[in-house]
This record gives structure tokens, sequence and C-alpha cells, in this order.
DNA sequence: GCGATAGTGATCGTATACGATTTCGTACCT
DNA sequence: AGGTACGAAATCGTATACGATCACTATCGC
């Protein structure tokens, strides 16, 4: 043992870990100027390795980057976010539909509670909480997703929000109540072995009707 | 004007490209070892911008990649095909309704007149032909799509596709002429101004009828 | 005073070099 | 003869170094 290795084998590894964890929480806020050189030497490691992970992140979606120019973090640009949310609404109610049969009694008194935990979450509304409840409870959900494409894509679509500045509920406080709401009717769907459409239908339009709650508020 | 530089900036770009319509074309076929070093050498640069190339080929599937092992190029397995057809028909779907509101009746006509080069195709039958013609059809219809994320995925999608060798009607030639008639009715259906479900589920069923079709064939 | 242009600094892109890891072949032991 | 252990070759991973490109600023000409 030379050193804490213990982290994750490659250097590129590290890197693409750390700058994407640093986007997550907000480190580097959207707009931010990743230079190699100075990640690379704040990591202690060379430039390539970062260079690496950053081209990773932009196929992620999670950074722009620009020829001889370098690399920023992603913009909330509103736009964009019309497009992730309508792009997780497809793959997360296909992932979710695709799911549910093989959706055990257990895993939905799981996502029951987890619903109920965001139900009392609303009494001393704290968004950051809030959100990462929801993201268990959709991740509950669609975790069963036999077709691994999917579960990728819609993991890259909630990594893309989660870039976008935690919580989601900051920005449409509104529809926090109806959310929880839409959660209960979901579970008793899957419950009542209702058809793939069905379940598809209903993930998507719960995830739309966040979306226009959002469009509804920036407009006015 | 130095040389021949005009293909595409960046070494790392042109080895991406190379690589990939290697991939495609066949060239490299399905667990093809690619050696950076091999590759460096044979592109005339160095290996670094080849490995950049491998990384951005493995995020989209294209290739596997072993840390400390290497890169081969992904397989045809049966399992991945069909989750490749599954991710498809999904995404397809999604992004040909979303687009239809948005072709025209020029599109249209385009689109007919390839689906009528097809049907004449089906006489002294191409298989590579044919793919590619049906590539240029559903292509026409949804590169109107206005949401670029869900563009990104339909086309990762047809990449992974060729990659799995050239022509699907090769495997399932029975499929063509079903084909060809259901591309007809899609016309038809955006033509009359279908919902945006219908066209969403008339687009997805005829891709899973293909991947139906492979299923049944490869079973009996 | 305003615009264009040349110079400078910073950053990226790629080549080369070396250490680390894996894999395969061979010899030895049981 | 079969299996295991050792060693060498191949390949990957990373560091360092240098050339290329871009943005920014200050100066010159109009």
């Amino acid at each position: 043992m030379t050193e804490t290795v213990l982290a994750a084998g490659s250097k590129s590894q590290q890197a693409y870990e750390v700058v994407k964890a640093r986007i997550v929480e907000g480190t580097y806020s959207p707009g931010y100027r990743l230079v190699l050189g100075s990640i690379a030497r704040d990591l202690g490691v060379s430039v390539v390795p970062v260079r690496e992970a950053i081209r990773r992140l932009e196929a992620e979606g999670l950074v722009t980057f620009e020829r001889n120019v370098g690399a920023t973090v992603a913009g909330i640009d509103p736009t964009e976010y019309l497009y992730t949310m309508q792009t997780l609404s497809i793959v997360e109610g296909a992932a979710t539909a695709l799911s549910a049969p093989l959706i055990d009694a257990v895993a939905i008194a799981r996502a029951r509670a987890v619903n109920e935990e965001m139900r009392e979450c609303l009494q001393h509304f704290d968004p950051v909480r809030f959100t990462q409840l929801n993201q268990d409870f959709h991740g509950i959900l669609f975790e069963h997703c036999p077709n691994p494409h999917i579960l990728d894509l819609v993991h890259r679509g909630w990594n893309r929000l989660a870039a976008l500045r935690s919580s989601t509920f900051r920005f449409v406080p509104g529809r926090a109540h109806e959310s929880v709401n839409e959660h209960e009717a979901l579970l008793q769907l899957i419950e009542s072995g209702a058809t793939a459409d069905e379940i598809e239908k209903a993930a998507r339009r719960h995830r739309s009707a966040t979306l226009d709650a959002y469009l509804a508020q920036s407009k006015q």
C-alpha cells in the first residue's frame, strides 16, 4: 500500500469523480471556467487524466467544451432545463413502466415509506432534502428496469438536473404537494397491475407537470 | 495551408472519426482488439489523441474498455441488440412525435420518395442499400425534433446499430415488405395531423415489430 | 477620438518518456 | 503428465515538455 490509493484506481477516475462531485454540490457553479492546469495541481496529478475526466463530463453534458478555449460548467439555461426535463420524462417513464412488473410488495412498501417522509417534509419544507427523497422514491421504481441502456439514460438525466443546482423544488415549491399525491397514485397504479402504457403515461405526466409548473411560474 | 489538415482540426477528432468509421464499416469487427499504439502509428499520431478517441467511443457504447487491458469493439451480443432496439424504439418514437408538427409537405414528399425507392429495392434485394434508405427515411421524420438531447440519443442508437454490422434487414429479410407499408401508414398519420401520442406509438411499434421479428426468427 | 493591428500571456493540444500492470510462455516441481 | 511459479514482452497509465492557438491589451495610424 503506497498511499491512500483506495479511492478508485486510476487518476482519471478520481479526477472524474471529484470534478463531478464539485459540480453537483455547487463548488463549481454554472459558467465556472474549468482550467486543466489548476485542477491538475489541485488534485496533485498531471493534466492528462484531468483532461480525460473533463471529456467524459462533456459526453454526459455536465460541461461544455470549446477547442483551444477550455471547458465551462454547463449553464442552467432555462432552455436546457426544459430539454433535460422533457428527455427525462420520456426515458424515466419508459424505465418505470419496464420496471413495474418486477417491483414486489417490499419495494412498494419502501417507496411508500419514502413518500410518507416526503409528506412530513412538507411541514418544515427543506427543498434539498425533499429533492433527495424524491430521487430515492423514483429510484426505487425504476432501478429494476431490465434494460441497462435506458437505466443509464435515466441516471444521466438525473445527473444533469443535479448539476443544475440541487433542488428543483426550490424553483416551484407549489409542486411539492401535488407531487406527493401523484406518487401515491403511481404506486396504486403499479399495485393494481395496470398496463405498461398506463404506468408509462402516468410517470411521464408526473414529470411533465413539474416542468409545466416551472414554465408557468417563470412566464408570469 | 500546411497540409491536408482540412479534415477536422484536432487529431483527437480525426482519430475518433477514423476509428468509428472502421468499426461501422466492419474493418474492425466485434471483438477486435483496439491497441492504442498500433492505431496511433497507423494514423501517424501519438497515443494521447487516440486514447481520447477510444474513450469517446466507449461513452457511446461502440467499444468496451477495461483498465490496464485495453479496448475491444463492442460485440453483437443478441442481448445487446435487444436492449439497443428497445431503447431506440422509445427515443425514436418520442423524437418522431415531437418532430411531426414541424414536418411540412416538402419533407413528407421527400420521405415518400425515399420509401418508394425502398419499395423498388425490394425486387433485387440489397440489404445494405435498403438499410441506408431506411435510415434516410426515418432521418427525415425525426431530424426536425426540437429537443437536441433526444435527437442525440436517437443518433447514438443508430450508431450502435450500425456498429452491430451494417444491415438489420439481413437478419430478418421478411420484415422489409411490412416495413415499407408501415412507413406509408406513418406518413399518412402525420399528414392527417394525428395526435402526438398516436404518432409516437406507431413509430415505436414500427421498430418493436422489427425486434420481434428478429426474436421470433432466432428462437425457431 | 475611434478603429485596426501587433504583441504578450495564458491555456490548450500533442509528442515523447517512463513506471505500472497484465498476460503469456517456459521451466520446474510434484 | 499436469499444474504452478517465475520471468519477459506487451500494453496501458501518467508525467513532463514543447509547440499551437486564442483572448486581451496597448499602441499606432487615420
